[in-house]
DNA sequence: GCAGAATAGTCGGAGCTAAAACTATCTACT
DNA sequence: AGTAGATAGTTTTAGCTCCGACTATTCTGC
């Protein structure tokens, strides 16, 4: 998903609204210190990025929030819960009640394993995988627009500094 | 607070795994396209941050999450609530339960304003400046940390990336 | 002056999140 | 074996977020 926050919902739920409002600089506001922290920032960027694709994958009727977990499942047939909690940066217990919406929605399969019966085996259904061909197009365009705002002289550097910041702090 | 979205403890590293007590990237995982898109890095970097301030900031009977909301309340004394939600980057329904924690704990003042009774008029009480600084102490901190890890020659490049996601993406 | 539009803040509804407690299953060690 | 401990997943609880509807107040235009 690009990102995946839970705010997904309301702006999903925004989507009969055609277009979003433009935002205001908030002007004549005091931000102290919190005007050179990377950590405000990071924040703000990222809400900012994920209220974009919002908006690009608001045709689709598929919760934004879900497409990362699409993703991670198309591409790693068989996972189990757990390990996909991990790669995606979420609770396990989070997972959930997301995934018995993917089954029900018939997106994804959800396998015991017979080696070992308290894991499941999650892999995507032909209307997963078609599903996620078409967020995966939506998330294409909208990282273009990432890249076009970071420009490609500095999206390397960026990149890795994001990677480093996310590796490194523990 | 820096970063306040509270997702966090599923990047919690897998003790089986041999002796390391950082976060790994979850080993053998296909991440697709989400490898290089900067919109998911972005997002993992800020769950990072939000997780390691907590960390720095746990000594405090404050949710991280009130942080920011006092800095701003502090330097801008006056202000409104809707104005501190947008400054804030939330809605301002959201605010209204934060604040009456804020009032109950005697942090902060809210009074009518004469001209315009529709509006508050926000400000700290001295236990609330108190405490504010105690947290700026944290924050400070914190993002020593965090510019240690991007490094001062890439930090003003990369705070200015930040900044343009958050204003371009309006 | 007064009706209608705009604005400040609150409330209710629904979704996402994490932590902790709990069940079921598997593994290691005696 | 048999028991203690680790692990997979679910449930429960509590908190945050948004949007949309609502009240109260103020502003605008006729």
């Amino acid at each position: 998903m690009v990102e995946l926050d839970e705010t997904a919902s309301a702006l999903v739920a925004s989507r009969h609204r055609g277009g979003r409002k433009k935002k205001e600089p908030v002007t004549g506001i005091d931000y102290g210190p919190l005007a050179d922290w990377l950590g405000f920032h990071l924040r703000l960027a990222q809400i900012a990025s994920f209220q974009a694709f919002a908006n690009e994958a608001q045709q689709i009727d598929l919760s934004p929030g879900r497409f990362a977990l699409l993703m991670l499942i198309g591409r790693n047939p068989g996972i189990s819960q757990t390990r996909l909690s991990r790669a995606h940066g979420s609770d396990k217990s989070t997972l959930t009640p997301a995934l018995n919406d993917l089954k029900r929605r018939g997106l994804i399969t959800r396998g015991r394993l017979k080696s070992d019966r308290r894991s499941y085996q999650l892999a995507l259904t032909p209307a997963g995988h078609q599903l996620l061909a078409r967020l995966t197009a939506c998330a294409t365009r909208h990282d273009q627009h990432l890249d076009r705002i970071v420009g490609p002289r500095d999206r390397g550097r960026f990149l890795q500094l994001l990677r480093k910041l996310h590796t490194e702090l523990g």
